[in-house]
DNA sequence: TCTGGGGTCCTAGGACCC
DNA sequence: TCTGGGGTCCTAGGACCC
């Protein structure tokens, strides 16, 4: 037995925690760069503004509705997702927290005498502690957990929560019918249209089609898909989450850039976040990459990639930077207008394992000696703030750095930001 | 003028090896 | 003129998810 706890407008509802007057008003949060509309009000959404679209497009629509804008404020949704997911462990310590505004519980081992009315009340907890409102599905697999939540989410009669386990056959199969194959766990907008091509328009068509056409039309996924809606459980509940394999960072430039010494910049500060992020979770990395790529909107796309392999694992900033740097130079076009760079991470291993195993013929007392400086660095900047020390090559220039025109404070995760209450008597 | 970021998994062609 | 089978690695791209 499953519960999703899908949080509604996740990021609009953060913003709004701390700006009660927007409630009611068509809100809008934007990705980096403000770039898109990646979280809307539902005001929004009546307003027509799809989920995605990029802001350039809407300008006037925003202007004549007073749609209220947010650059995206990822820390301190970051902050929020946090909270519910100590609340949801407090629940059941069976939680898979899959994205940052939705997690899975296994409700097996709990004793709930009525699904309907504890799905209300978790709903109701959340309300209160954190702020946030959810839409909670409830039903025997993943995929049909995700579906029920959505109707849960869009039927203003369901108050929020939608028990697929303890009702009909018949009402079961009325939920699949009114969810269209686009709206299901794992069909995307390839292969949407091949099933419509088929003449399978809705789940209840697909928990239909036979197992093995499933698997020839959509390979394993798609049996998986027929059998999860059909109440086979495929997925498990991942409690701790997969093992990381690679870790990726890379930013569109807040403006397109031909000079190296901004894409040397670039590098540098992606990589330096990618490194402590690696430090953090105390793993090395055997190789990286790096990816620039132009404007793919604009004609004569390119995108040139190069991978790096490391003979001692490392974690080490400077090493990193210096080895993509040099790399990059090597393929750097003076004649492109270089709109993205991202650095690439993989072959994790820990540094522990690193240290007991695979180590003779490798450089330990360098490795080392990185380690040890590396954990200084870290240490300096968990004190004072990050970037406190850093990598000169970081400073070459900020003409890289994204733009944020409408950026809220950081309320819950900067000193400076914290709101002050005051009690009206 | 202006179109996100962070993941996983799969495929396919070319270079190269035997 | 005629040209195998099996493998790896690299690069590029595309599918899916949030």
């Amino acid at each position: 037995m499953f519960a999703l706890i899908d949080c509604n407008n996740f990021f609009v509802s953060c913003e709004r925690l701390f700006r009660p007057d927007l409630e009611g008003r068509p809100v809008v949060v934007l990705s980096s760069n403000d770039g898109c509309v990646v979280s809307r009000s539902n005001e929004a959404r009546t307003l027509g503004i799809p989920m995605g679209a990029p802001a350039f497009k809407y300008r006037q629509v925003f202007k004549a509705q007073g749609v209220v804008q947010f650059s995206g404020n990822f820390e301190l949704y970051g902050d929020i997702s946090q909270r519910i997911t100590h609340l949801l462990t407090a629940i059941t310590p069976r939680t898979e927290v899959y994205s940052v505004d939705e997690s899975f519980l296994d409700l097996s081992q709990l004793a709930i005498a009525d699904y309907q009315t504890w799905g209300g009340a978790v709903r109701q907890r959340l309300l209160r502690e954190v702020g946030i409102p959810v839409s909670i599905g409830l039903a025997g697999t993943k995929t049909l957990s995700k579906l029920a939540s959505e109707h849960a989410k869009r039927d203003s009669g369901s108050s929020g929560v939608i028990d697929l386990i303890n009702t009909t056959p018949a009402t079961r199969a009325a939920y699949l019918l009114n969810t269209p194959v686009k709206d299901i766990w794992g069909v995307g907008r390839r292969l949407g249209p091949r099933l419509r091509a088929q003449g399978v328009h809705d789940a209840l068509g697909l928990s239909r089609m036979p197992p093995r056409l499933a698997g020839q039309l959509m390979g394993v996924h798609g049996r998986q898909m027929v059998a999860e809606l059909n109440g086979t459980p495929c997925h498990r509940l991942e409690p701790f989450g997969k093992v990381r394999q690679t870790i990726m960072h890379g930013r569109m430039f807040g403006e397109d850039t031909r000079q190296f010494p901004v894409i040397e910049a670039a590098i540098a500060s992606l990589t330096a976040r990618a490194a402590a992020h690696l430090r953090a979770d105390h793993l090395l990395a055997r190789s990286a990459a790096f990816y620039l790529r132009t404007n793919r909107h604009k004609p004569g796309y390119r995108l040139v990639s190069r991978h790096l392999d490391f003979t001692t694992p490392t974690a080490d900033t400077g090493s990193l930077t210096g080895r993509l740097v040099e790399a990059a130079g090597a393929v750097f076009n003076p004649s492109l207008d270089y709109h993205k760079a991202d650095i690439l991470l993989y072959g994790l291993v820990s540094e522990h394992s690193l240290q007991t195993d695979l180590f003779n013929n490798l450089d330990l007392a360098e490795s080392e000696a990185s380690q040890t400086r590396l954990r200084a660095f870290d240490a300096i900047n968990d004190r004072y703030g990050r970037r406190t020390i850093r990598y000169a090559a970081e400073d070459l220039s900020a003409a890289w750095q994204p733009q944020h025109r409408h950026r809220s404070p950081h309320y819950t995760t900067a000193w400076d930001d914290i709101p002050t209450a005051r009690i009206i008597q």
